[in-house]
DNA sequence: AATCAGGTTGGAAAC
DNA sequence: AGTTTCCAACCTGAT
């Protein structure tokens, strides 16, 4: 029986109908050509090894968002079980693919799946599109600017795409004429249950942020209303432990791609037309342009979520400490503040930029000497905004291997959440052992007389863990060693570049 | 070649 | 109380 062929959609961290001109390509193919539109979403079982139940949450619901707004639009979501690489091009023949559309990603393990897809498709004459749409800006456009290099600071970065045109976004609002959907294709709704990725959802806190385009517009909308609050925002002073987020909290639906970052920036634009507005870095615009910042320099550095083997990053001795590291992860350094923010991070999947700063300052350069990769592994598997680029960009800013180089600035676990919370409100909420901790004692509970111990219902070394370091006196042990270590940095260099 | 300004968000002490 | 200075001194990019 002759097929009618197939125009497939590979949706990967654009889980949107909205700006999304690759998919919208395919269903312009599909109507022309009269062929089968098919959006696939490929769903590796293996996921739940690595990433985290609160995240896998999310990509669920922003998977079945996706589907009830593809039906609207008479198509659905299939989702395959397994890897792209072995189920894409066995379907290639059994769909009578024609035209494959996809978006530009960045993440390496995406791109070895896509490497694999691509050869195939091409060995079958198989059409690929494939568009910039998960970046307002074409990175691989600006490292050209710049003679292939990657811009090392923000201003740079800044200079380089300030004269660029960023495009429009685009709508997709027709409905799908009926020839262009398979029949049996759309029968039921096989988005999975997270009991199928082994995830009992009853051991999950309340969820806090619901995964999905639908949810990300309205909050997306719902910032966006508030004019003056968007025009005054500044990074800086904005608190790190409020109990409530004191940011958008936008990033889970951008990194997944559910809400389109230009649609973000051309919102911005419109937002703070003609009224006076804080500036990058500190601006929600300098947010957005920070994560183009790393988006370049993870599109041209090879290794970039490594420290061997990547250029831009000081070779630092680290030391493997894997009690310690545990006791990090787990929120239990005894450091009252660091495990408030680890059991955040745990609990909900989405932490403050600046307690992301203090907690790997901690980890690497400022108390435990662990290595920043470490570090992004555990941020890799909790954190609902996980992004492959700014996951190891940021570790390296804050571990001071690159991009960020003062590093006898260090956060202080004592006095740095006193700033934006003498009371430890947050502390109370997210460690809540110490909740009686009178508030002199409630960032250092190790310094309370035994009698204030007994009346808070906690002992330190009992109920709450004693102080895997003593921060005072470790931090400038590190210095030390990171002056050391600048210094090796500094010799090697010289050495493969000598002066002419 | 050498110098200089600037860098999203430190802390503690000194005014 | 809010700003300034010290701490010990980094790197990039521009000139």
């Amino acid at each position: 029986m002759a097929k009618i062929p197939s125009v497939v959609h590979w949706f990967r961290l654009d889980l949107r109908i909205h700006d999304n001109l690759a998919l919208r390509n395919a269903i312009n193919e599909a109507e022309n050509r009269k062929y089968l539109l098919r959006p696939v979403y490929v769903l590796d079982p293996d996921i739940a090894s690595k990433v985290g139940a609160n995240r896998l949450r999310f990509l669920i619901q922003s998977l079945q968002d996706l589907d009830t707004n593809l039906r609207k639009l008479n198509s659905c979501l299939f989702i395959l079980r397994g890897k792209a690489s072995e189920l894409l091009p066995k379907l290639f023949d059994e769909w009578q693919v024609k035209y494959l559309t996809t978006q530009v990603d960045i993440d390496p393990e995406i791109l070895k799946e896509e490497e694999i897809v691509e050869k195939v498709a091409n060995e079958k004459d198989i059409f690929i599109v494939k568009r910039v749409q998960h970046t307002v800006f074409d990175t691989q456009s600006v490292l050209k600017k710049n003679n292939d290099c990657v811009p090392l600071t923000y201003q740079k970065f800044l200079s380089l795409v300030q004269e660029i045109q960023v495009k429009d976004t685009i709508e997709i609002t027709k409905s799908l004429s009926d020839h262009c959907k398979p029949s049996d294709y759309c029968d039921n709704n096989n988005v999975p249950l997270l009991s199928e990725l082994g995830i009992d959802e009853s051991m999950l806190t309340a969820c806090k942020y619901p995964g999905g385009e639908t949810e990300g517009l309205k909050r997306l909308h719902m910032y966006m209303a508030k004019k003056q609050w968007v025009c005054k925002f500044e990074k800086p002073n904005s608190s790190p432990n409020s109990i409530e987020p004191s940011t958008t909290v936008l990033s889970p639906y951008i990194s997944h791609g559910c809400v389109s970052s230009k649609l973000f920036y051309h919102k911005l634009k419109e937002v703070e037309n003609g009224i006076p507005h804080t500036m990058p870095p500190v601006s929600l615009m300098g947010q957005l342009m920070w994560r183009e910042f790393y988006y370049t320099a993870g599109t041209g550095t090879e290794n970039f979520d490594k420290m061997v083997g990547n250029k831009l990053c000081t070779q630092i001795p680290w030391a493997s400490n894997d009690e310690q590291l545990k006791a990090w992860a787990e929120g239990r350094t005894g450091y009252p503040f660091v495990d408030a923010i680890m059991r955040q991070l745990k609990e909900e999947g989405w932490i403050h930029h600046l307690a992301r700063h203090m907690v790997a300052c901690f980890l690497t350069r400022g108390d435990l000497w662990i290595s920043w990769e470490e570090g992004a592994k555990v941020f890799e598997g909790y954190l609902l905004d996980y992004d492959w680029s700014l996951n190891a960009g940021n570790w390296m800013w804050l571990s001071a291997s690159a991009f960020f180089y003062k590093y006898f600035r260090v956060y202080s676990p004592v006095a740095f959440g006193k700033k934006t919370d003498k009371e430890g409100l947050y502390i109370r909420k997210y460690v809540p052992e110490l909740k009686k901790y009178p508030t002199e004692y409630i960032y250092e509970p190790w310094k309370a007389p035994q009698n204030v111990q007994k009346a808070a219902d906690c002992i330190i070394g009992e109920g709450y863990p004693q102080r895997i370091v003593d921060h005072d006196k470790i931090h400038k042990e590190n210095m030390q060693k990171m002056s050391v270590a600048y210094k090796a940095n500094k010799e090697k260099k010289s050495l493969k570049r000598p002066r002419s």
